[in-house]
DNA sequence: TCATAAGCGAGACGGTACGTCGTGTCTTACG
DNA sequence: CGTAAGACACGACGTACCGTCTCGCTTATGA
């Protein structure tokens, strides 16, 4: 079950101190969770000033959700492993990891994101299309190998695995934890993939 | 194995003052969001002091979530229709329809909850414990009624449901409809539920 | 130099229960000023309600002006040695004590006072019109022993001697003593009571 | 002897920016009484947020305190007109129509000082050294005229003409007049300082 | 002897100011 | 010119106190 990352991860978008100010961010995210991060500590971790973060990233909700996008950038896997069931524990695992992490970020995006057009933006464009891309890739390669059938994939769906598991990472009272993959792919997705269908 | 349909929802553990205040609450998150929620605004909107609104609850974060509490109680249903689906899609809808109509709300209480450990605990015992026993409940009906077996029934992933549907209110971008509470049902829950078991 | 009470003080229009609750009032006010004053913490150091409270004095101002006046009543002195200046030392000496033990509440009155007509009223009939008698009585017992001249008796300047001790103890940072008394009686008073007149 | 009427006063230690804050905090004080001074109405009346006044001077007692010290280093006055008589009555009518004025804020000051032994402090090192320097240097200018011997000085009573005429202000009953300083003068601080000494 | 009312304790309530903190804008001085 | 440092206006937070009020409980008389 090896992750192969031949998929070529796009390059980061930012200059290496823009990444110092955003690592500094997603550290205080974790530490503090999001309503306790303050941009002024954010500044004063990077020994940066307000107004250099500020010049970036106009608000706090920009500058979290840069510093998430860029979190998952960097965590991106693309599994390859030749088997359905094998591509979709790795991807659920992987998923599980970062957003277990990072589950403070997680939904300090969410309530950001909420909140301004410009960000649900961004988030569809430099976050969720990725992600589709990446599932409907791995789907499509089992349909290659006749493991399920085209129709199967589902457009309404698509986010199943990450949905159902961000919501448990997201839910502060169950973290999913490897068990919590294996059922979900094994008792829930590949059925609902190798479902008869009509 | 008794139905539970009209079972007696417990009672408002409120005073009718104390309901005032949490409607007032439910009502300006809907129409703010959590963080341009301001408890003065509580206050005057129920034509109340503020000091009136902090006796009851210490903490901004714990009277938005006994406002959520108090609004998923009232909104609860328990369906008993007789036939699996149908229980699974009644329930679904009424996920989705409070679930988005509150979905600010829904963001609040995760930041929050995940924040304090006595908010974490209050969520626990007066909310998704009643949840997970009326979705089991639900499920044993249906054992009861051999449309499923006994062993499908998970404790890992009893929240596939709500878990998914909660997920998808509270991603601003794609927000569920009953197209989506209907193809989640009969594409995932019930392939899920009726699986060949090993 | 004994000050002799054979002046019928007039009693107190108080029931035990008001004396009480003024005599917690000036308990406290002594304790921790005028600011740190609540009108919970006497109800609560006379084991009362607030409401029993406010039933008698509308306001806190009243209360506290009310207590003072008592305060006053109590520790009033009528001296009559025989000698002027035995007189003043032991009437300033009295006001000394007095004032430098309940200074707080000697600055809470003059907040209060000056802040309502009404209390201003209540203060000129209950307490200065008596001290003011009680001077011009010790000073026409000297005009009658010939000590002083009754020209010498001013009516701008009457309350010279209860005027500076006070201004005294009031200022925090130079208490009177019975130094101070007895170098204003001699080197001030006595000095201007005995000057040559025009 | 060196006559120090026309002596610099010491500049003030306010940045044009404080000394708006100061001003607005006097003005307000004069017509609210401090009670009724709340320091988001000084910070409006200066177009500040609160965060700027509280910046300076980190609570209302110590914001009050140096607008009183300021304003009484604005008013000051250095007479030296050549008679100890025609000094006495300019230093008493100023302090007398400063005080008169300031009441409100002189009352205040009282209470905050004593609350307080930063405050005690600052008033004195602030104030009360100045203020005593310059009756001093009046009363000695005087003994270089010969108009008084230089035994006359006291240590103990040398707020004398101050302190009856702020006791005088600061009960709201019998503001001074210039009546009141032209008999205190005449009639009891002249005869105290030519008293025929031991 | 009992009930009916007056006074009381307890304490919730609306209101208002406090002092703190974080955001996002701005200016100043350095490199 | 970009940056670090940090002051600033704004506005919400959570706390405390005032003066009003509503509850029951006691107690003290009048039928």
């Amino acid at each position: 079950m090896t992750p192969i990352a031949d998929c070529a991860t796009e390059p980061s978008p930012w200059s290496p101190r823009e990444a110092e100010l955003l690592a500094a961010t997603l550290q205080l995210l974790q530490e503090n969770g999001y309503e306790r991060l303050t941009v002024d500590a954010v500044a004063a971790t990077a020994k940066a000033s307000k107004a250099t973060v500020y010049r970036r990233w106009p608000s706090k909700g920009e500058l979290v959700l840069a510093a998430f996008i860029e979190g998952c950038r960097q965590a991106a896997v693309h599994p390859n492993t030749g088997s359905l069931r094998e591509d979709l524990l790795a991807l659920g695992e992987a998923i599980t990891a970062h957003a277990t992490k990072h589950s403070a970020t997680v939904r300090a995006v969410m309530v950001e994101v909420s909140r301004d057009p410009a960000l649900r933006e961004a988030m569809q464009h430099q976050f969720l299309d990725q992600r589709k891309a990446l599932i409907e890739s791995v789907l499509r390669q089992a349909v290659g190998r006749g493991e399920i059938q085209a129709a199967a994939i589902s457009d309404e769906l698509w986010d199943l695995l990450p949905g159902y598991l961000i919501f448990r990472s997201v839910m502060p009272t169950r973290p999913p934890t490897m068990k919590t993959v294996q059922a979900f792919v094994d008792n829930v997705i590949i059925p609902s993939l190798t479902r008869p269908l009509a």
